[in-house]
Parts: C-alpha cells; sequence; structure tokens
DNA sequence: CTAACTTTGTGAACTATTTCACAAGCCACC
DNA sequence: GGTGGCTTGTGAAATAGTTCACAAAGTTAG
C-alpha cells in the first residue's frame, strides 16, 4: 500500500470527530462537501483521503455516517485498547490524564513516572507516581506500546531510548529538544515554543496568511 | 517577500534553540551540515532555508554563531515582547506558565482568565485568576495581540469570536476543536487526541515509518 | 421508465517542498 | 600569491501534496 502522508491521517481524525457528531444527532449520510465543510477544508480533498483506504460512498448520496465512523475507527486503529505509560508527573502529563477522550477513544493509562522524590508514591489523579527507576520493567512486563514524555528537555533523549529498549514503539513528547528514533519507532513531538514562535514570526512578517488548523 | 513554508519557520525555531546552545559554549562557526545534524534535517534545508532571509554564512567556513542566533530572532520576531492571555486556568495553561522558555523568549503573560467562579480570584502561578466576562476589555486596554486558548472545546469558536473582536491576531489553541479565523489572524492549533490517533494509525499500519520531529 | 439532478472516485494538472549538484567564494598553508 | 580543501548559495530536478474536472453511478420526481 501506497504510503499516507501525515496530513492525510490527521484529517481522518477530524473527519472521525466529526462523523461521530453527526452520528450522534442521528444523520444517515455526510457527503464530501459537508463533511469538508465542518473540517475546514474541500470537498475534493476528503474524497481523495478517503479513496486511499476503499470506496465507503454512494454517488448521489454521500457517506453512510454510521458506517464510515467504524471504518475510520478500523484505520485508525482505534477499534482496541492501547496501554499508555506517561513519563512525568507533571501539568502537561495531568492536562492529558483529565482529558475525558483520552480514555474515550482507547487509550488507557497503565502508569505515571518521575525521578522526584517529593512525587513518587504520591497520588496523581487516580494512580499514583511510581519512581522511574521502575519504568523499564514495568514497560516490558504491560508491554505498553506507547509513551507520552512530558519531562524538561535536559535528559530527554536518555529516557527515549530507555523506553525504545523497553518495548516502546511510539512516542508523543512535549519536551523541548530535538529526539530521534529509529526507523521502526514513531515519534510525534509537541513544541509549545515553536508553535509560539510560529506566532511571532506571523505577526512580524504580517503576511496576509492565517491558518485555518 | 516570498512566501515562508510554516515548515520553514518551524526549522528556523529549532535552528535557533541550537545555535543558542552553541553560543552559549561559545562556539564560534557552525556549518550547515553541523546545524542539520543537531536539528534532524539536512545541510541542503538549512541552507535553503536560511537563504529565504539572506546570505549569513561564508563560504569554506559556515555561519557565525552568535551573529545568525540574532539574524534569526530578528526574524522571528523574537528581539521584542508579546503580551499573551491565557483562557482558561487548567493544567494546559499552567503547564505553559511554568515553562521558563515562555518568558525567556519575550512571551508575557499578562493575564489568566477562567470562567468557573471557584477559580475566579483564586492565585494561579504569580497571577490571579480573573473573570472571562473582563476578557475583552482587558484585551484592548492591554492591546495584547496573542491569546492561547486552553478551554474544553464545547465554545472555544465563540471565545475566539470574542477574542479577535478584542483585536488579537495571534491564537495558539490546545481546544480539541475546529477553529476558524478569517484573514488577518494567525491560528495554531495543537491537539493531542490527533497526535495519539497519528501514533495508533502508525502502529496498526507497521509501516516501516518513522519521524523525527 | 426517463430525465434531471446529485455526488463519488480518480487520473491529470498544478502547486509546494525537498533534495541534488555544482559553480563560486573563502581560508589556510606553503 | 598560488593551490587544495571546505562550505555556501542556488538554479534545476525530483518528490510530495492539493486541486481540478469529469465520467460513472446513484437518487428522485413525474
Amino acid at each position: 500500500m501506497k504510503r499516507i502522508a501525515d496530513s492525510t491521517v490527521r484529517r481522518l481524525s477530524t473527519y472521525l470527530r466529526y462523523l461521530e457528531d453527526l452520528d450522534t444527532k442521528g444523520q444517515q449520510t455526510a457527503s464530501s462537501d459537508e463533511l469538508a465543510h465542518l473540517c475546514g477544508t474541500t470537498s475534493a480533498q476528503v474524497r481523495k483521503d478517503l479513496s486511499f483506504f476503499g470506496s465507503f460512498g454512494k454517488r448521489g448520496l454521500g457517506y453512510p455516517v454510521h458506517e464510515l465512523t467504524a471504518h475510520l475507527r478500523e484505520i485508525l486503529g482505534l477499534e482496541r485498547e492501547w496501554k499508555v505509560v506517561i513519563v512525568g508527573a507533571g501539568k502537561i502529563g495531568a492536562a492529558l490524564a483529565n482529558y475525558r477522550g483520552f480514555r474515550q477513544r482507547g487509550f488507557r493509562i497503565v502508569g505515571v513516572y518521575d525521578n522526584d522524590p517529593n512525587k513518587i508514591g504520591k497520588p496523581w489523579g487516580e494512580a499514583i507516581v511510581h519512581d522511574m527507576a521502575d519504568l523499564a520493567s514495568d514497560i516490558r512486563r504491560e508491554e505498553a506500546p506507547i509513551a507520552v514524555l512530558a519531562i524538561p528537555s535536559d535528559d530527554a533523549q536518555a529516557v527515549v531510548n530507555e523506553l525504545i529498549g523497553a518495548g516502546v514503539r511510539a512516542i508523543l513528547s512535549f519536551a523541548p529538544a530535538q529526539i530521534t528514533v529509529p526507523p521502526h519507532v514513531s515519534l510525534k513531538s509537541v513544541n509549545m515554543a515553536i508553535e509560539l514562535e510560529g506566532l511571532s514570526f506571523a505577526l512580524t512578517n504580517a503576511l496576509p496568511s492565517q491558518g485555518v488548523a
């Protein structure tokens, strides 16, 4: 199968979100045009994105909402549960743990880790903060494939190496540092500083730009 | 001037971060190749990115670290202070406020707002949580051009409209919702659910993909 | 059953971004 | 001051991603 662009996958997530809304409202079908308007893209884009995975629509009618929802969940791998460990018992990890959609979509937090003695053993939401020293062995035992990295940047790469050594295959990093991973591991990096600097650039260079994101 | 790609701007931020490191260490010059390795890109990409803004290097030698740092700060608009309001006194906003780099780079938080009566008036870091009712008038008075949106999605668009009406010209949103803004406003949207679903997709479709991000 | 209308799926065209590849410039050493 | 070794800056080529445009297929109304 052809390689799917990252931008396409992001849009699929967005389509899914709005289709779920429509499904809840009991809407039976949705056209590529309707979906495009909801998601801030074009109808051609919607059709192209979906066409990579099959032929889900009916000409003259549109896409069956409930069915397409199921297809997208399948495509995105959301029909199963994913075990997630959170590294760093700080604010960002907490924000994530608080977020309902997280659990709703099949991501289950199986452990929170920190190396701060003042945090270890203390409650954190419904969980208890574990010692980072146990991180690798716990991941191996639980076979958690996903890790969220929410620690200051200094030793981010070292922790990433440890995670990968323990079998983690996907990492969502909030550490403001450049991280490298081997080809069999997926990495998404969110860097608030970069986003803000992007805004600063846009304001400074007052391009008649914009950003529907 | 030609329109600069978003991907280019993001890399400029990354270059800046590593150049500052090198500068602190007292390194005089850096080649595009060295910078590329640090930032996880290619030397051609580094040179191309910089060439959009000028000719900062010396052939045979590389780029003068300290000087290029200053140029990048200038290009990114980081030589001045940006007033920022945070909407939503939750964990994400707190994470941002805690983040040292935030202030260091010239982003100054001038107010935190929430509509939860239990939070209004309470201390929040060094600040006090204000009533959302005061948001628009405060923004107008302070002339804060940047807002960080860290609220649940339900009424995100309504708040955005209020922000824009009050003169905000750039928004960093953490709300998991589709938001649209007029062309003169810049928007960056960070959606943790989409990132995680991207990882789920990658794991499910076990592409020999990766992601140096 | 037919005609008018709607909407998909998809090659082809277009636009954007990255990579290549190399002439030109600069340094250092003799 | 010439030679050899680096490294930049940049058109041109390649690759990636988006938009166009239309035939094919389905729906609805009469």
